[in-house]
DNA sequence: CAAAATTTTAAACAAAAGTTTAAAAAAATT
DNA sequence: AATTTTTTTAAACTTTTGTTTAAAATTTTG
């Protein structure tokens, strides 16, 4: 039997608003909902976080930075391969969608929403341009801008968790499914992006026959 | 010069609500804001739709229909290959998308917190789930779930107007970017489905030589 | 052109929501 | 143990927001 240690005040109001914030919007959720939610006083969400807005803005940052910020390392890093860099981010990210899945969903709509968190965005722009990734790409295939690998890694890797309101209702059976077919995509990615990086279009084969000749 | 023909009032009142809905999300917009960008009175919306509510129910099920229900015609038609069906697929889609690119996250998002729109969403399960595209695929690649492949393609097609947010601020020279690189993806796209149909596991490996012994 | 129907407006209403206040309760300090 | 500080509570306040009302303006009809 585990002893149920008492949480402080405050991460749990935190804790309850990220909850709610996620599953309903900022706009949807209000503060009387997370008062209810983390079972303490109106008053006290005021009194820990100032306001609505600013408690959101922690909640935001928060969910930043659990779903971009451990990314970059993977990218960044100059002693791996291509290959290594999207097992590592596959199965890394994957992982951790399964354990949040509608963080993705959450954010982008938010970063959509709220016109507020752009220099977070400019950063994050700037770095994965720049990244040892984008290089790797480029290195293997110069014909195409390497943002359209981006674009399909990320596609594959989160796209999932955000048709997951279309495809499964609240069943269990269906979610088991879900998470097993995630599972799957876990070997299936790297394989489908090395197949993506060597299919060659018309103008490659075109340049190939000149240069040859 | 073009004559500026009088928009009806309730289609007015309605585009607006679309605009704010689709770009700010449903709680985030009010009827002072519909009736601002309307330049009509805040009595109206309630005299023509009744109540923000049903208003809503009308522009996302506008909205839903758009999205969605022009594919459903694709996938199903018994007359066309999965090649020809995945070229019409990405041509449509993106051609439709870059018209209406904030229409997916939109769309996704209400749909994961309205928990309403749930006799729509199993419609839609149901009518893919046994479409043509799906024995097709099926009939090609019989060892994986063609879930995955539907993912991957939808993926690829929607994934980049759900990061566009992410990647590109209001500048309109990225805009442009953005644009160009979704018209080379109507090439690629189905190129890349090619690849990945072909690209075997080491299952299939396995499967084809103890078929060969 | 007059009467009737429709559309539009300004104003008010009621409910919801974020915030503040001041006192009570609990915990920490001396 | 008494005092100070911190935490919690109930209630009220202020805005915001969806909705309604009743009159005015406009259009349609007979």
């Amino acid at each position: 039997m585990s002893i149920p240690k008492k949480e402080i005040t405050s991460d749990k109001i935190k804790d309850s608003a990220k909850k709610l914030f996620t599953t309903k919007g900022y706009s949807a959720t209000t503060i009387r909902d997370i008062a209810k939610e983390s079972q303490v006083n109106i008053a006290l969400i005021n009194y820990y976080y100032r306001s609505k807005e600013n408690l959101f803005r922690i909640i935001m940052e928060e969910s930043f930075e659990q779903l971009f910020k451990q990314i970059i390392p993977i990218l960044n890093n100059k002693d791996t391969t291509l290959e290594e860099k999207i097992e590592s981010l596959v199965n890394n990210y994957l992982e951790f969608l399964l354990e949040f899945p509608e963080l993705p969903l959450f954010v982008l709509n938010e970063l959509k929403n709220n016109p507020k968190h752009l220099e977070t965005k400019i950063n994050l722009k700037k770095k994965v341009s720049k990244s040892s990734l984008i290089n790797q790409i480029m290195a293997k295939n110069s014909e195409i801008n390497p943002l359209h690998f981006v674009f399909n890694l990320l596609g594959m890797i989160v796209f999932p968790f955000i048709m997951k309101p279309v495809i499964s209702s609240s069943k269990l059976l269906e979610n088991e499914i879900f998470n097993q077919i995630i599972n799957e995509r876990k070997h299936l990615i790297p394989l489908w992006m090395n197949s993506i990086f060597n299919s060659k279009t018309e103008i490659d084969i075109f340049n190939q026959i000149t240069k040859t000749k």
